[in-house]
Formats: C-alpha cells, structure tokens, sequence
DNA sequence: GATGAATGAGGTTTCATTCAT
DNA sequence: GATGAATGAAACCTCATTCAT
C-alpha cells in the first residue's frame, strides 16, 4: 500500500484547492508524462506559487504518486459500484465493458495516467503503485469468478485467478484502446474503423460472446 | 509506414556498426525509458562519437525510431515463422504463448521497448508506429482467423478483426507480464506467484482454454 | 559594539521564551553554519510561529548576531570568572588551559558558533562582531600581560598587546581543535591521538610550557 | 588523501584553460565562500560555458575540492622551500614569519580559502581535506623539531607533535591576520593597529621572541 | 500578540544538439 | 568520414520574507 505521499500541509488546504491541484496535476501528467511534465506549470495552472506546491509534496514522484491515488480511487469506485451487484459475471463483465466504451471520455485522464504508470522503469515504485492499485481490482474479480466457480456458473476447470488475470488485460486493453493515442491507432488498424466512430455496441457484443465462450466452454 | 529515420551516412555504415549502434539503443531506451535514455550514452557504449551519431540521425527521436523499427522487425519475424504453418488457429495461438513465456527473456528488451512506445504521447508519431508495428501483425492475426471462419474451425458468429484484436489484446498483455516492471508486479498480484517461479504450463494451458472457449463457445 | 539587532517585540518575550529561541538559534547555526541555518526551522524548534520570529527579528542575519552576542556572553563570563582572580599570568593561563581541555564540550555549540564567524565575509558585520567578542576578551589578556608586566613576572622585552595577541591565538586555536570537525581532524594528525582520548593532562602541561617559556625567557 | 575530484575532460583541458578556472574559482570561493559562491559565476569569469564546467567537474563540491587542492600545493610549495633547507628551527621560523607577513596578500585567496576550509561541517569532507593540508605541513614541522630536539637546539622536555601543533597554531593565526577579515579586525583590537599599517617587523621580532622562548626555556 | 500559508527569485544540474577541426 | 569540446535552455527545488487574519 502507498503511503501518503503529501505533506501535512496539503491535508490543511481546502477541499477545492485540493481538488485543483490533483486534478490539474493528473491533466498535465496524462497529457506529457512523468518525464514532460512540468511541476511548475502545475502550479501555475491550479493558482498557486510553486513554493506551496513544494509545502504540499516534497517532490515530484510524491505528487505524481498522489495523483495516482486519486485518479486510482476514482476508477476503483466505478469498478466497485459494478462488483458489488448481485449480478452473475457474464452481466458484471457486461456492465464493465459498456461502462469503457462509453464512459471513457469522461475519465480518459485517469486512463492514461494508468497507462503512464505501466511504463514506469523504478521496480520498487512499480510494485509500490502496482499494489496499490492492481490489488483491489484483481480481488474483485478473483471473488465474482471464485463465486461463479462455486455455483457452477463457469466451468470447472478453469483457475479463477488466471482467469481473472485475463478477464483483466482484456478490460485493460480496450480501455486503452479508448482513451491513449498509440492504443486508439492500433485498434483502428484490427477493426478498421476509428474509435470515436466506432459502433459501441457491435464491441460490446463481440468482447461479451469472447468472455463467454472463455468462461463457459469445456470440452 | 514509417519512413527511413536515418540519414545516408548510416546506410554507407559498415553493418557491424549499424548492428551494434541500434542494439546499444535498444538496450538504453529499453532500460531507462525515451525520456531518461542518453543519446550520448549511446553514442559511448555503441563505440563512435556523438557527432557521429548526428551524422547518422538527426534526433533522438530518430534514432529512437530506428531503434523501434528493428526491434519490431526482429519480433515480427518470430511471429511470421509461427503464423505462416498451416496449423490450426489454436495451434497457431498455442505456439504464440509458449513462445511468450518461454523466450520472453532473450527479447525482453524488444518488448520493453515496445511497451515504452504505448505511451508515447505524440499523436502523429503514435500513427506512424502504429502502423508500421501493428499493420503487419494484425493482418497475419485476421487472415488466420478468416481463414478458419471460412472452414468453420471457428464460431460463425465472430467479427474477424475484434477478435483479432481480442486474441491480440491476451497475447500482448502477456508479453509484457513477462518483461516489463509493472506488469509483473501485476501478474503475481493476480496470480499469487512470481512469473520466473510460476510454471509455464500452467499459463499455457489456462489461456489456451480460455482463447478455444472464446473461438469456439456458440450459443 | 553591536547595536541591538532584535525588534522591541522581543524585549517583551518572556525570558524564557527569549532564552529558548537563542538557545536553538545558537544550536542551529552552530551545527550548519550560516548559510544553512534555516530560519524557519528555528522557529519551529523554538515553538513559536515564523511571523513571530519576524516580529522579533528584521532579518536571519539579525537573529544570527543576537544568537552571537549571547554566545559570547557566555563565553566572556567564563573568562571573566578567571581573569578576575590575583592569580599569576601563568597560572590564568592554566587555568583557561584547563577549561579549554576539560570543560569544551559544554560550550561546543558557542565555540562553534565563534567558529563560524571567523569566516563572515561581510567586512563592515566581521568589524562590529570583532568588536563585540574580541575587545573584552584582549583587555582581560592585555591587562593581565601589563601587569605582570610592571611585576617584573615576565620579560621585560615584550609588546603586552602582541604577546596577548599570540596566547589568544594559541587558546584559540586550542578550543577549536576541541570542538571543530576540521580543526579536529587537524589535532589528530599533529599528535596522532584523538582528541577524544587524548590525556588533557599532557596538552595542558605541554601547552603551560610553551607559553611559560614564551614569557618567561630572555636572551 | 584526496582522489582526484575532476572528470578526466579537465585533464585534457589547456593548462591556461585549467589554470584560469582554478583561479578564478579561488577567487569566487575565497570571496563568498563555499555557500554563496556561484558556479554560473566561475563559470562565466572563467570565459567557458555552464555546460562545460560540468563537463569538467561533477559538483559545485568537486570543484570546490579541486580549487582547495591547487591553493593547498601552491601553500605547501613555498612551505617547502623554507623547510627543506638546513637552517636552524628558529632560523626557519623567523623565514615563515617573515613569508607570511611581507608575502601573505600575493596568495591571500589561497588563505582565505583555507580559512573557508576550517569551518567545514562536512565530518567527512573536513576529514579528507585536512589529511590532505595538514598533513604534509605537520610532517615538515615535526620533523624539523624532532631534528632539534636531538641536536639539542631545544628543550629536552618538549613534546614535538605537540610543539609543532602548537607553532602551527600561532603561524595560521598570523596567516589569518593578514588576510581575513575578521581576524584582520581582532588583530588591530589586540595591537591596536591596522594590520596594514604595522611595522611588520616588530610582528616577526615579538612572534620570534615569543617561539624562541617557548622552545628554549627549560626550567 | 500570534499564526502559518504563501511567495518567487535564484541556484545547481542535465543533456540534446552544434560545429570547428 | 570522424571527433568530442562546447553550448545554454530549462527543470527541480530551497528558503528568507511577507501579510492577511
């Protein structure tokens, strides 16, 4: 688990200044990267002197990390308002597929800081965040299919936990694919059709009758 | 297509020197990132002098492409040696993922690599690489699934090029569980255990059901 | 002599709260010197805000010379204390001899301190703070030497001022070698001992030597 | 001893080119000391750009390091050449008296820096660099007092480690005298004349004095 | 009197790129 | 063709000082 990387000062500003500063730093680290980004252009744009910014964060990893967590929280209460459902796992995975393709927009920041973050070359922060964020997701899905397991739901001979892994890059990958630009070309160059014009459902449909298959067949 | 990125004086280089200035990129860009990759670094550990290496490329970024465009040649020459047997689809799929978990560390750098590029965040440079990575890819992936649709070997009522990009999706999220920091902090979170400790097979087989499920599975 | 170089505000701090912010004031500056003291830090060691340290002290280099003044003081008290007596010359030079070995380590951060404030570069600031510490200090030794002098206890063809001069350089250079990383370090390559385990004894009788004799002898 | 604290660029830089930066960073160093000191400043006094003096030196430390060991050779050299002959120790004495009064502004920077030097907070910077300044100084003394005390021209009950600490002592105080601007300010409040004003001979006939007696009295 | 949030100039350091030889 | 010395813009970060409350 991250520990809080701001300082107590932050926990001090108002709800508003903090929000702006997050949510300014998540902009300008999703549009440039970890590297491009430029903590005083953060400042300036969420109004503030970048000696405060330094009052708040003692560095730049720490406000990245912080906006990590924010953004992370946001995706993961999303994730959580669809797991928690009675539903079976077919309509959870239904839910989430339609929740990307056509929500995306609105937490495309938060998508493509998540895919910044997969790049990131500092094996101990790479855990740290990993933990921090990949940790509930894979438990949600683990126990949906865990429990789709038990009431025989999917087949027998399936491992929720790998299954869960791949149920998730696939997730992962069209969520990329909607929102960061490398990822957007490559699914134009698969489907032929760009992203935006893209028939949301025939996607839905498609990825749903793949999961499945994969959940349900068995020979 | 990307177009040469190189200047003529690299061509008239002798090919020993083009092989090692291209390999000592890799390994920078691979390692450290485009960002916190050295160009004069490069130049030093390939043996030439940096003027050299601006007689050679006219930017980092141009050697950066350069780089890229080998590495994608070398993985995608492995691909067309498995795609262009007469197997199965499911043949094809399952030599495609052994290969990702048993060979992932002699071109762990390939793959680094082109995970630094998914984040790239130059729009017309993304369609650029796009394109010339994920063209020649794909197509092998639709026409062999086309292929199969047309005898039947596979569900009659899957769009080819999604589930191209789907089985894409599942074999590309693998790679880099195999190579990349982050993703493997991933996976053993999914999966509980460290990917040199886990036992191949087991992958294998796993994703080898899931992918036949999805292919074959038909209401 | 110094002016006062602390705001009114501060002459109405309670004695305590006065003595506390020159105390860590001294420790401060005495341990990171000058440029590194952080004002801020004080404050809050102090534990009072750092608008009130501002309303007690125009300036850091204010606060600074008030943390002198008092260090100095202190100082001067001890001299004092020895030079008052009837004792001979050199029997005060014992005496402060003895103090320097013994007692350093109690008034290291004052040392220290004085220490740091041989090296002030601001020629009109090293004028008044020269005056400050040093004038007391020489009359005690001038007046001494003079003394002793019309006593007939020491040679007859001495300058008092040059030969007090000399002792306080030696006392001088004695206190730092107790206290002062570098003069430390110095001490140890002279005599090959630690200054830490050295025995006091021998430096105080060697010392008495030196200085008896310079006093003492005369062609 | 110090290892070398420049990047072998330096080394192949011009002698004029090396001589100059050493200068004028002894100068810059000297003047404002190691904090306050600007390496854009020594940079553009010494006619090159930031960049190459990067090139040149790791850290604004390296080059600090680098400037003391130049000032320490140029010290140690004209040390050397009063120590090496086979005047008595007195004789030799009244010569580094004598060198120190008449010739200290032609190297005043060197001395200011040394100055610099001694209140280095650094425990293991101040280490390395007293090793590398004191040490051959206190070999030279204690050897020249060693070879006294067995011919005799000294007293039998000195100690000469210390006796040499002890001459050290009163020849850097004087050093400072000429040359720092608040040991320049202590001098005049013992002598009450301004160390450029003095008749410097009656410094080096009472200093004489004073080191003869101490090393030729004997109770 | 007392607070501490806020400022912003200024310093060190990096590295892609140029160009004289 | 080949070298590598040289450049300088730009980024991160510190801290003395101010001022509204």
């Amino acid at each position: 688990m991250i520990e809080k990387r701001y300082k107590e000062a932050f926990e001090r500003a108002s709800e508003a200044r903090k929000e702006k500063i997050l949510e300014v730093g998540i902009e300008e680290f999703s549009a440039k990267g970890y590297e491009n980004a430029n903590i005083n252009v953060i400042a300036k744009n969420a109004g503030i002197s970048i000696g405060l910014m330094y009052k708040y964060f003692s560095t730049k990893e720490d406000l990245f990390l912080t906006c990590i967590h924010r953004g992370c929280k946001i995706l993961d209460d999303s994730l959580e308002e669809i797991m928690k459902s009675n539903d079976k796992i077919l309509k959870k995975a239904e839910r989430l597929i339609r929740t990307t393709c056509y929500h995306s927009k609105k937490n495309s920041n938060y998508i493509r800081l998540y895919n910044e973050i997969t790049s990131e070359r500092n094996p101990e922060l790479a855990k740290l965040i990993a933990e921090e964020i990949e940790f509930p997701t894979s438990r949600k899905y683990i126990t949906s299919i865990a429990q789709a397991f038990a009431k025989n739901d999917v087949r027998q001979d399936l491992d929720p936990r790998l299954f869960a892994f791949f149920l998730d890059n696939l997730l992962m990958s069209l969520q990329f694919s909607y929102t960061c630009d490398y990822y957007r070309d490559r699914f134009e160059i698969y489907t032929g059709i760009n992203v935006d014009e893209m028939d949301d459902e025939q996607v839905v449909t498609q990825l749903l009758k793949f999961i499945e298959g994969a959940f349900t067949f068995e020979k």
